[in-house]
Order: C-alpha cells, then sequence, then structure tokens
DNA sequence: TGAAAAATACCTATTTCTAGGTATTTTCTT
DNA sequence: AAGAAAATACCTAGAAATAGGTATTTTTCA
C-alpha cells in the first residue's frame, strides 16, 4: 500500500479542469489519474482505473455530480467522493447528505480548502465548505423543511422545467407516466403558493434551487 | 514600452481564478496584475492598474462580462477585453458585437487557445473560438439582427411574468388589449429560440435580467 | 413493523399558452 | 421627411398548463 493519493476530476469545463491538474501538480502525495467531462464518462473511468478520491462539479451533465456520486458509492464504496458546487445551493444539502459523499465544497472557496479537505478525506473524516456549514446550523431544521419542504423528485422536476422541458418529456426522460408529471407539479405549486411555472422559476432562482 | 503583458482576470468563482493564475505563471511575457470577481471589482482595478488585456467571464455578477467590457471600451479604449463563455450561447454573438470586446473564447476551449488569442490581441487582431465561428457563417445577417435584443416593452413583461402575472393580467395592468401582449410574448420566444416561459425565465435569471 | 412521506397514476374541465399568420400606428433615428 | 424599429391589435387552431379531485404503491424512518 503506497500513500498516493490517486484523484479522479470531473467537471465539463476544460479550463477548470486544467486548473485543477495545475493546482494539483504541486502536491507530491497527488495523482490525478483520470478526468471526465460527464457522468457516464466518470463511470467509465471507474472501470479503468483505481481512484481514491473523486472530484465531482454538481452541474455536471448525464448524471450530476450527486447522481454520479451515488453510482459510485454503490459500485465503489472505498472510494471518497468531493462534491464542488457554484453557488451556495443550500436546497441541495440535503441531496449532498443522500448522495454520500464525503466533502461539499464551495467552487470559489480557494485551493487550501480543497486541500484539507482532501487531508481529512484521506483519514476518514468528512468536510463542508465554511461558508455551507453556516446554513446548516443558522436554518432551524423545521423551518428549513417548510420552507421548501420540496421532495428530490419535486426538485429534479423543477430543474427539468426551467431547462424548458414541459411534462411530456419530463416523463418519457424520467419514465413516468404524464400524469405523474402534472401531478409534482400540481403539488409543488401548492406548496409553495405560486401562480405558476414563471413564478416558481423565479422562486426556484431566488432561493439559489437552481 | 515593454512587451510585457498585463493582464486582468475576473470570474466569481475563486478555483477559476487560481486555475487561470496557474496557467500564466508559466508565460513569461505575462503578467496578472489584478483580479476580480465582480464588474464592480473590475472597474476599481482600472483605476489602480495599467491593463492591456481584461479577460472577463461572461456570467460574473454586478455587471455581467458584456456591460463591463463596455464600461471598460469607453473609459479604456486602448484595453483588449476577452469574453468567456461557458456555453455556446449563440444568443449572444451579437451583444458580443455590441460590447466591444476582442475576442470569444468558450471555457471548454483549453490553455492553448487562450494563448493564441492573447497573441493575436497583441497583434491588433480579433479572435473568435473555432466552435462559435461556426454560428457566426450559419446566421444570415439579416437573421442574425432580427434574431436578437429584447426592447424595453418585452423586458417589462418579461419581469411580471417573473411575479407571476400571467398575459390577461399584464394586459390589463398596461392598459393593453391581451392580444398585444401575447404577440410581445410570442416575439420573446422567437428572438431568443426559447421553447416556453419557464426557459424565458432562466434565461432572464441566468443573463441578469430579473 | 407500522405510520408517514414520497412517488406513482388516473379522470375531467377549464384556462392559458404557443404557433401560424396579418396589419396598422407610433416612435425613433438618420 | 423617409425608413426602421417598436408597439399595438386581431384571428384561429392546437398544445399545454392549471385546478379540482381520488387512490394505490413504494420508501423511509422511528
Amino acid at each position: 500500500m503506497n500513500n498516493l493519493t490517486k484523484i479522479l476530476i470531473a467537471d465539463d469545463h476544460q479550463l477548470f479542469l486544467d486548473g485543477l491538474k495545475l493546482i494539483f501538480s504541486n502536491i507530491p502525495y497527488i495523482e490525478i489519474v483520470a478526468e471526465a467531462k460527464t457522468g457516464i464518462q466518470v463511470i467509465e473511468a471507474f472501470e479503468l482505473h483505481q481512484i481514491d478520491i473523486a472530484i465531482l462539479d454538481v452541474n455536471m451533465p448525464k448524471p450530476n455530480g450527486f447522481e454520479t456520486c451515488k453510482l459510485i458509492q454503490q459500485k465503489y464504496p472505498k472510494c471518497k467522493v468531493i462534491i464542488l458546487t457554484m453557488y451556495n445551493e443550500n436546497a441541495f444539502i440535503r441531496e449532498f447528505f443522500k448522495s454520500g459523499a464525503s466533502a461539499y465544497i464551495l467552487k470559489n472557496a480557494g485551493k487550501a480548502e480543497l486541500l484539507i479537505a482532501i487531508d481529512k478525506l484521506n483519514k476518514g473524516e468528512k468536510y463542508i465548505s465554511k461558508e455551507l456549514e453556516k446554513d446548516f446550523e443558522n436554518i432551524p431544521k423545521d423551518d428549513f423543511v417548510k420552507t421548501f419542504s420540496l421532495t428530490p423528485r419535486e426538485i429534479e422536476i423543477i430543474c427539468m422545467l426551467g431547462k424548458g422541458i414541459n411534462s411530456n418529456e419530463i416523463s418519457e426522460k424520467l419514465f413516468l407516466s404524464a400524469y405523474t408529471v402534472i401531478t409534482h407539479r400540481k403539488n409543488i405549486l401548492k406548496k409553495l403558493s405560486l401562480k405558476n411555472t414563471a413564478e416558481l422559476m423565479s422562486f426556484a432562482y431566488e432561493k439559489g434551487l437552481l
């Protein structure tokens, strides 16, 4: 056994990948063994390489960071996952927990924080960005649940709506009846007391859901 | 006069800035003299430093890359601007022209392309990402001009839609025929090549319209 | 294991949106 | 003053969203 940490990095922007590579190129105990631009490529990379830590962008396409993380945890439970997020999307803290990831870091957190996180992960600990940690404590649990009280499925549908995908298309993509999607949309609007989807999109953006 | 290119970099994500810094750290003829996370910080930096090239992220907040670019060109017309964009948003090619920027590059283009662009800019030439160039040629000029840029009335209506107000209600508030509002909405979606109002809301938020 | 939450699915009726037009008037700009 | 752009308004048909239900199955969690 050696103490070289083997890392996979995944983000759909080449420049960002380049940046990460250069950041890690100075660190002797870290080796980047694979990179990917989509969730599918991540899974493929796992079949070819032995990976200790996967650094995934939340907004990565096909599938997104959380989904990819779940897949990794199922097949390779020893691998730790760091989720990188753009904004302080506190609606996703729950997703983070469910996904089984070990660290959750804001992209604007800086390089030092990344290295600290990797260090903690190697010790078997978890890590969450300072800024994100605040949200945890500031928001009482009940309030938090009440404020949004959106289920993962509902959030998923909201995100798809934001891309201009309509109920029929969503039902196809998620292998659901169109009725089900319509029911979800109805529940979302009712829960949040919103008039229509346009207002829902505003809400979603203002709460950092999108 | 020296041949050292002084660069400002601006993006709201620290890791991305770090990446750019490391990329340029190997290049002897380039010096990063300032960095910024918002448009305001960019303007402030211009008051403190002599800058040859500004590299701006489109999606930077307050104000966005294009707006910031316009401000720079007004006050410091000698400075060249490189706009970095996440996706192939051809809706913004026109914005790019209006802003007076000298280069327009996709973020996933890779480091080499950035260096080529800087080289061209130093020679007084312009540069556009290969992938984006395609879109230029495909779009006939007339079509191109008609395709984008929202009128004040259209923006007003978009804002109201974001509040959940529907066509009928908008027509009442603005003392217009409902037909007129519907026509405006139709024109907006066509102009921006969007599928529906949900996607329009996403567009509006992402571009800082809402 | 039992209750609660989430996800699923169906039905009807009505309203609203979208897409395809055309066309006139007003405002801006050169 | 002429032309372009913006704003206005109308028509039709079809697609999609919304609102009101009900109800079963699956997951989650205490």
